[in-house]
DNA sequence: GGCCTATGATTTACGACGCC
DNA sequence: CGGCGTCGTAAATCATAGGC
């Protein structure tokens, strides 16, 4: 038989996956009034402004980085729920 | 036909588990492939395709998967163990 | 039918890498 | 060339299907 290489370490599988690192923040859900604050501003326009970053920000109590990563993530979720959209009317 | 599909659409969203089949491809794919369990897109189609699930789907199991497992790989050992000898004996075939 | 856990989906937070 | 873009994912959490 052969060499395939489906496992190179047995006593520990895991050794050479995906982690996070350490210094990660936890997940931190955030607040209806938040989400909602933030669905407004999306609805509003899908890319930020600097100015309505920070404000944003200042407004819900998260960082520019927060709200920016936010945004990020809804875009990909509004990318994929088109694509759905769109499987599910052709054929 | 649109009433049809939100029809469709209103059905997705009650989940379901998926069927014993399906599980039973996934987990195949996931031991035999321990050390990497990380399907490329083409992977993941024709896994979608054979489970008859969506490629989101297919996604969202192996990252539930790949982090249940983590937590807790004595909880996985006799599923590992099955699935490693099920392979075995399709090599052999 | 009421618990409980397993399971599928969704939500935050990054790393990697690309573009300008 | 740093900061924001996408993409794929980790990890926590949510929702509830399903078994007892």
């Amino acid at each position: 038989h052969k060499d395939e290489k489906p496992d190179l370490d047995p006593n520990n599988p895991v050794a050479n996956w995906i982690h996070a690192r350490s210094t990660r923040k936890k997940r931190c859900p955030y607040t209806k009034y938040q989400t909602l604050e933030l669905e407004k501003e999306f609805l509003f326009n899908m890319y930020l402004t600097r100015d309505r970053r920070y404000e944003v920000a200042r407004v819900l109590n998260l960082t520019e980085r927060q709200v920016k990563i936010w945004f990020q993530n809804r875009r990909m979720k509004m990318k994929k729920m088109n694509k759905e959209k769109n499987d599910s009317n052709e054929q | 036909v649109m009433i049809l599909r939100s029809r469709f659409l209103d059905a997705r969203r009650k989940r379901r588990n998926f069927s014993k089949q399906a599980t039973e491809i996934l987990n195949e794919y996931f031991y035999s492939h321990l050390s990497n369990p990380y399907p490329s897109e083409e992977a993941k189609e024709e896994l979608a395709k054979q489970c008859g699930i969506t490629v989101s789907q297919v996604s969202n199991w192996f990252g539930n998967k790949r982090i249940r497992y983590k937590k807790n790989i004595g909880k996985f050992q006799e599923e590992a163990n099955l699935y490693a000898m099920k392979t075995a004996i399709g090599a052999t075939q």
